[in-house]
DNA sequence: CGCCTCTTTGATAAAAGTCAATCAGGGTGG
DNA sequence: CCACCCTGATTGACTTTTATCAAAGAGGCG
């Protein structure tokens, strides 16, 4: 289900991926990504459904998501579980896991997927050289703290419907900035999956759903949403709160 | 209300500090710790109410609180807000505003606090003669993503009783790290910011106290609480969920 | 002492959860 | 190739939880 392939010197490398520009090198200069190619030495691809990585495994390395998508899910010691975050291409799997080097949540392909392994103590030699990486990893995780309080705010303050609207807008306008249509895509996960994500049950999700079509909003037919009213979606989401 | 106080080489450092053993300095040796010494050169000092930073500031720089308390908040264009954290001593703050290098919340003081200012520019150059303040650097980033984690985690699945019960023992697990009293302590924020944490409302929150106490758990007269039950309290808490 | 903010408590309402039945699709094996 | 099974999704009826609205009480600060 796991497979690790080891990076060669025609494989493609940070400074010729198509996700440079939203990944690890966003910003940077292209003789700066030319020096991060030789952080990347391996891959792993991983089947829908496989683990990137368990709770409790030992861990120094971080992942990039080169295709596919993920979720990253805790889970208490009475097996509740909690998804904390849909992962998409060009975006870091793994920050949580930093303080012990112990991972503190499961990490599943939603799809088939392939992510790129970046060690840290590889990335800690790496600086010395490229000075600018280390604000840029620091960025990176800024942002996943920021991911995390804005699931916080939509879960406080936000009605199920907004926490709905909120999160399609959200995927619509990553899709977007992969490259994809910003109203229409593949839900990778469940009604579930998304439930879980947003403090809600899976019928609620499917109710809402039901609901947003029959207001003309989107239409849904099982897992592929299209999104009819970007406005009123966002006005329903009262805009931010991604 | 924010009063700026240049460290002088009279002044603690971090060598010096009676929170260096949880602080940055968490798991340095003492030759290690007597090098993070030039990082602090300012501190702030913050009267009960007052702000150390806004949404939307400029920063380059976090803060590690030195004594009282401070509370970080999101605001949405529709003004509504969201509690992501109270902060306690030897705790950072600041450091989702890394990414654009500007506060997405905002840091107000709960009571008259102190605040060690943590310029990222002085400590990337002292990275160079303490690598391992990199690393460690990371593991408190790291710690705030779990930070954040659990409260989604907290508002996803528990119900308002277990989340008031976990934000409780949370206190007094953190409070007692610092040498204070785990079963007595005083709540420094209110009902409404209790509840605005925890997803729920003030009445609720203050009606979930008057049960736990009518069921003995705890004694509360106003913010002064204290834990007669701490197994009860986990119990009911279901163990994890910080 | 009095005002103002915070807190408590009660009555009622709304939101979302639970339980349950049915339905749709996709994949598998006969 | 088709029937069947299994998982995931939908929808309905009902319950529970928590929010809302409202009023009164307690403390602290000027």
């Amino acid at each position: 289900m796991q497979k690790r392939i080891a990076v060669t010197p025609e494989s493609t490398h940070c400074s010729t991926c198509m996700l440079s520009s939203l990944c690890l090198p966003i910003g940077m200069s292209p003789n700066e990504i030319v020096k991060l190619d030789v952080l990347v030495k391996e891959r792993i691809r991983l089947a829908k459904g496989a683990a990137l990585f368990y709770l409790g495994d030992q861990t120094d390395a971080v992942y990039a998501i080169r295709s596919g998508s993920l979720k990253t899910q805790l889970e208490d010691s009475a097996g509740q579980v909690q998804i904390t975050g849909f992962l998409l291409p060009g975006e870091i799997v793994g920050m949580d896991g930093l303080l012990e080097h112990r991972q503190l949540s499961h990490a599943l392909a939603l799809e088939d997927s392939e992510v790129c392994v970046i060690r840290l103590d590889d990335m800690d030699r790496l600086c010395e050289h490229l000075p600018v990486l280390q604000p840029q990893f620091r960025r990176l995780m800024s942002k996943e703290i920021q991911r995390s309080h804005q699931l916080v705010m939509s879960m406080g303050v936000l009605r199920s419907e907004q926490r709905l609207a909120a999160f399609l807008l959200n995927l619509s306008q990553r899709l977007s900035a992969l490259g994809y249509s910003s109203t229409e895509f593949l839900l990778r996960m469940s009604r579930d999956e998304i439930g879980n994500y947003l403090g809600l049950t899976l019928e609620t999700v499917s109710r809402l759903f039901s609901r947003f079509a029959r207001e003309g909003l989107i239409r849904i037919r099982q897992r592929e949403v299209q999104i009819l009213d970007l406005g009123a979606l966002r006005d329903l989401a009262g805009v931010d709160c991604g």
